[in-house]
DNA sequence: CGCAGTTTTGATGGACCTCAAAGACCGTGG
DNA sequence: CCACGGTCTTTGAGGTCCATCAAAACTGCG
């Protein structure tokens, strides 16, 4: 695998310096990461792991998006988690991976040797207790995703998914979270089809029946204008009122 | 509610002493928990929290079975945990409960108040160290799950709840693999059919054409007899050959 | 026995999948 | 510049799996 290895960033620099799993290190403790880290490039559409690969090295993803996903014999595939940048790959206390991670834009992470990670573990427990907190963090989205997956409708499921990337995209800018909003789709139909348990033809049908109903509009293939955020909301069959519950 | 407080054993009899959250605690720290803790029971089909509750506690089941699940404003619900004994409930630093928590036996768990509980996971690393390991075991529980919801037919999907059941039955027991197994289903038919995302009218239909099929026999509405578990697990959908990867 | 809860079975329809082909987009090279 | 191929996307036609609606059978219990 062509991976290209940089050093391209102190640590107090870092992107996701206050969200990763070294959020809660400072001094000398963020000292002794800089000193074990190393990064790691892939370029979009290239697989960085394969299910049942050795794992030598844990990860934070700085920049891109990459997906976790499984596959039966007959190659049905799952999509069972969304990397984002500070979003953590692999387990301690784990070798062989349990997933396919793919790169699905080019991707940078910051590796640690996963042996001299586990020891950090034990003996900073700052970084236990912020991994603990981004698992549960993980688990809740998990649990949202099962609901999305077993019950919802193909348009409900669709118009979720646009609104949980449109979330994530105004949580960042810190944008009112209705009004005009756009949106661009980090995923292809196939890996939107992936994440909501969906053939790539239904996707399409349904951004299209979307796009009909006047509920999002389409600047090429990837970018959604949102014209209203609560008519978006109204399609995705969950609670409107409901706002974050912690 | 009407919950019946009891105080029945000492932590060094319990029955999850090494599987649950205190499962590293020794001496001191275990006496600590043992002086905090408190038990409640709940009947079968009784509600243990709702969705948005406010929860003052945190608890660990000690015996019984007890679900999680969400529900949509038109009523569809999904499952989203199973929580067997030593299983965690609860989620330090969020007071509202997000999920429904419903006792589908007769259940008792074992609770801290939240607040001493939190303090403890500062000044008690062993703690927070459990509870990390059985958020990633969930994790992927979850997982395993998100595959099963997505992309299994509604004959893969019982054949896997009846396998999951058995695997977890054979291995407390320590008994082979393989080889004619029973076990009792702790769920009812619309407990099933919420759990896989499916009705339960299709779920009794799947159970009638294994049985046709011989892939299992039923005793009364509960019991499965399991004539040979990999006849069944490749019903499943899953890779027969993969053991565990860790 | 009668009743309520659970489960099974049947009939029908619809949501989504499958198979197929055409259209849009993009970079490459003649 | 435009033709060309490759990838991604859209659209169509038909079929299937599962949901829905309905009723009967079974179970346990007062």
């Amino acid at each position: 695998m062509n991976q290209s290895l940089i050093e391209y960033k102190e640590c107090s620099d870092c992107p996701i310096r206050h969200r990763a799993v070294c959020a809660r290190c400072e001094g000398e403790e963020l000292d002794h990461l800089e000193s074990i880290k190393y990064y790691r490039s892939y370029t979009a559409g290239q697989s960085m792991i394969w299910a049942g690969d050795r794992m030598d090295f844990v990860a934070s993803v700085i920049e891109g998006v990459a997906t976790l996903s499984q596959t039966m014999e007959d190659g049905r595939t799952q999509m069972v988690g969304l990397l984002l940048p500070s979003d953590f790959i692999g387990r301690p206390g784990r070798d062989i991976a349990p997933y396919h991670v793919t790169a699905i834009s080019d991707v940078t992470v910051c590796c640690f040797r996963k042996k001299p990670f586990e020891e950090l573990l034990v003996t900073t427990p700052q970084i236990g207790q912020r991994l603990l907190e981004m698992a549960l963090d993980e688990l809740d989205a998990a649990r949202e995703w099962m609901l999305l997956l077993g019950r919802k409708t193909a348009r409900e499921k669709i118009s979720s998914l646009i609104a949980i990337i449109a979330r994530r995209d105004t949580e960042l800018k810190a944008l009112l979270p209705s009004g005009e909003v756009s949106v661009v789709l980090p995923l292809t139909r196939e890996a939107m089809a992936d994440y909501l348990g969906l053939t790539l033809e239904t996707v399409s049908r349904q951004i299209s029946a979307l796009k009909k109903d006047g509920i999002i509009q389409l600047e090429g293939k990837r970018k959604v204008i949102i014209p209203d955020l609560e008519t978006l909301m109204e399609e995705t069959g969950d609670d409107t009122d409901g706002g974050p519950l912690y």
